[in-house]
DNA sequence: TCCTTCTTGCAAGTCATTCGCAATAGTTGT
DNA sequence: ACAACTATTGCGAATGACTTGCAAGAAGGA
């Protein structure tokens, strides 16, 4: 999937291809994994879009169907272009520490849902936590 | 897992059975599925507990092993007794229905992880999220 | 270019959650 | 039962993510 397609997509929705939103997809176009509100505030400083429009364009992509909030974190939602692969990570309730689980294999889940229930464009968030090898010490087995 | 087994373990951990410690933890033992801390609050009112000292016992709980995060909702996170059976539901982002998938058949996923990683006492959040049958005029494929 | 209306920036507001600190209450040992 | 030690609580204020109202600004079509 190309930047320009995207482009093209969003407008085919009757939606203005504004810098807000050029601005957003673009930085997550090019991220690595997911990215909060924030962080896309801070990675497009120069473009000086402000915090609420961020929001307001996360929220209008993530209903069309372009972004999925992919985790949750202390620093709040995570976003990611919804045609991208992603992975999951384990996070340790004692000490914070974070470890990737490699790409994401939920699909058969995903379709067996959407066989049940009906919904479509149905995207998943999951959150694993745990204690880490070195937080066992003193904890309920 | 009878209540009273619930509070000798919690002294077994060197960690004082407070009169919020026992509401909360009978609030969520007999609760049917995970409940938010202002839902506990709002539920064992009668004991006047002070909702940061909810918030309090849940995190210290949870990281004893003893509660789980189930899902996080607007409302906030909600938790559950780890010793409880619990299921999963998906959400529609345009209306915001709920509709159940029953309960929670990921054990096999998370003996992988513990293999895979060596974390311990492993939980995990998921939800999922789509366009219900409802919704699906307009919205893009 | 002009017009319509979707979008934005700003500032103030909301709401879940956290924190500091003095007062309180489990627990242990006598 | 009592005293003492310190984990825990209540209160209020603070934080931080997110939302909202509204007037000004900018897409896209005519």
């Amino acid at each position: 999937m190309q930047l320009q397609t995207l482009f093209k997509e969003i407008q085919a929705n009757d939606i203005r291809l504004t810098k807000g939103k050029k601005a957003v997809l673009e930085c997550l176009f090019h991220a690595k994994s997911g990215m909060s509100a924030q962080e896309i505030h801070a990675e497009i400083s120069a473009s000086e879009i402000d915090l609420a429009t961020i929001y307001r364009n996360l929220e209008m992509l993530e209903k069309l169907g372009f972004l999925l909030k992919t985790e949750y974190s202390p620093k709040g939602w995570k976003y990611a272009l919804s045609s991208r692969k992603h992975s999951h990570s384990i996070e340790c309730v004692q000490c914070g520490g974070e470890v990737s689980l490699g790409e994401c294999a939920f699909s058969e889940i995903m379709k067996a849902i959407q066989l049940k229930t009906g919904f479509k464009n149905i995207s998943h968030v999951v959150r694993f936590s745990g204690n880490c090898p070195q937080c066992q010490i003193g904890v309920k087995a």
